[in-house]
DNA sequence: CGCTAAACGAGACGGTACGTCGGGTCTTAGT
DNA sequence: ACTAAGACCCGACGTACCGTCTCGTTTAGCG
């Protein structure tokens, strides 16, 4: 009668399993890189069956995604510094940003996280909605306040705003196409506010 | 003193198999994925025997990247319109990139072509030096002509320059992170030759 | 301290898959001989995955040797005949085996065991223990019974009464250096007993 | 017309490759065995070219039989030692035969030969024809001079009798059913010889 | 002595099979 | 009922050799 599909009961889903599968998958990741990670090796690593990774996941990158997921998790209250002064909180952020990811420690799991969400449009979304969404709400209500100031042009589109500052950023890194400096993350500052004007 | 890693002699390949080889390459990208691409199947589609694949390429990538490289041979005389307006040029190339970008056909290869390049640094060398290269330089000399014409700052930085008009629309595309449409083109052209004016 | 070979579990063992594999091992040495046999025809033939081979074998050897042991199990009360005429009834069995020999199609199977066997101490000991073993056993219990009669030494060392008798039939057959007729059986027969005559 | 199949000119083959190839199949037979000696190695120890073996050899057998042939070359007048008591002459040779058996620089090669000859026809009629055969003829010739001497009866058929002695301890040997000791040897020849009395 | 044709070394080629890895499914015990 | 364990079928991996097929390069006989 109904499409049936055997669907498991979160209720009874063990956490212990769950969160050393999780902490197996962000081990591993760091270790050998997202191209060579295997279920089976997060199986193993975790003391785990297979099979209660299939349950639960639908595939490697979900597992992997949920690994980064519960890592920021709580980290919420996350608003950007207001000092009055956009250009300047907007440098310190971008400059934090760079460094983050010329950290080695950083590099490879973020870099897996973000070719698998461009290789499946289901976890891509997923993505805006659990771990980029909050982060750019926070970085546009501070954009917001620049508004408010008489900083930032009153009818500015504040994602296209969000691209001007961060895209640049983002593609040099992921196409490491040119160096991530602090003198660049003040440039891209110093142009962005430039096109938002009033 | 050399790593003496026995090489094949380029001058005894076999340029029916290459070729072969980078259309099948082509076409089993198109039909079934990167992801789910295989050497094995390149070989059989190539009619070629897999240790010749092996023989020249050094990874799947590899063999991807060179399909792609392979297509774009020739296609180089590639300057930009100049009609004197510079916002209007750029705005007819940038909504002729969105439009592509558009197109199911050209999407697949290319988003493979991008994760394989993301993944790779040594790719990523060679796209950018064989690919992404001349294409670049073009759209720069078309920036230069605006600056001569006192459209654009003297000296602004044509690199980041190139990254405030492209970069939004890559991030868009690539993450699936907001529509690509006409009108966006139109406005990241406004908001970066804004930040770009003299 | 031990060596930690990870041993996969007998008691999970598939004994579908076990007698698929015998029996389509058993079909192709008949098909295309045991040189051009391969692992992965077996498989295919089975309907079973390599690896399941590899799981419970050690090699294709091992294979053969396991679906040529599978045949004979349960042909056990293998008794001589014993009419009281001790070169009668060894005439007999002399020829039926020179009969057998002769049959191409025992041929093929036995001479791939045979090779098998020369080649690989470990399954000669195996083949030793299950196969020839029990053969051998009736074999000398007839002889016993013609030195009980007085027809034999009863010093005789039955092992060397064994290898006259067939040894001969043996060489000529595996080496093809001589024909195969009932008058050699004969022959054999007569000379082994005039060299055990008490 | 003619079914023109391109046949070498063996007046222009080079002898040196011929020697190269022999002397690299030998030792990679003592190296490898049998089993895992390949083509491929054999050319390269050899330098030479695969084809090159390819021309003048039809299989891997061919060479390794001929790599036995060329060792073989020259030690012809094989005549028996002649004491006038043919049970010490045979018990001295089947004694020497056992020692070589027991010698393990023989035994690899010696059953790499006999495994090639019991699987190919082709080669086991050469192998009679130049190796056992001239070995054969002069063991019979041993055998006649005892017939002279009335110590074996005068129509004993010889061949029947070559193998009696030989054909158990070959079968010892060849699937390691027993030991091989100078007693064994002895008692063999005690046995044929009263099987072939007068 | 110089030509020429064959054998030669080298090694790329289309293939087959190897033995291994991992994917995703299924079964068996255990908690 | 969910789990740990792991056997199963399957597909692909990257490697080793197969036997064939060019490539220049010796080399040997003959003209």
């Amino acid at each position: 009668m109904s499409p049936e599909v055997k669907t498991p009961d979160p209720a009874r889903r063990s956490e212990r399993s769950r969160q050393a599968i999780l902490r197996a998958t962000r081990e591993l990741v760091s270790e050998v890189g997202y191209a060579k990670l295997s279920i089976e090796a997060i199986a193993t690593r975790a003391g785990v069956g297979k099979q209660t990774i299939y349950r639960w996941w639908r595939s490697k990158g979900a597992v992997v995604f949920d690994s980064f997921l519960a890592l920021s998790e709580g980290a919420d209250g996350m608003a950007l510094p207001d000092t009055g002064d956009i250009a300047a909180d907007l440098k310190a952020v971008l400059r934090a940003t760079v460094a983050e990811f010329a950290d080695p420690a950083f590099e490879a799991p973020i870099r897996a996280l973000n070719l698998e969400i461009a290789g499946d449009p289901e976890l891509a979304a997923q993505y805006r909605k659990k771990l980029a969404g909050p982060v750019d709400e926070a970085k546009k209500e501070r954009l917001r306040s620049a508004q408010r100031a008489g900083q930032i042009a009153a009818d500015a589109d504040l994602d296209l705003a969000l691209e001007l500052l961060y895209a640049p950023l983002y593609q040099r890194w992921l196409l490491r196409s040119g160096p991530l400096t602090a003198a660049y993350a003040d440039a891209l500052v110093d142009h962005a506010l430039r096109a938002l004007r009033p």
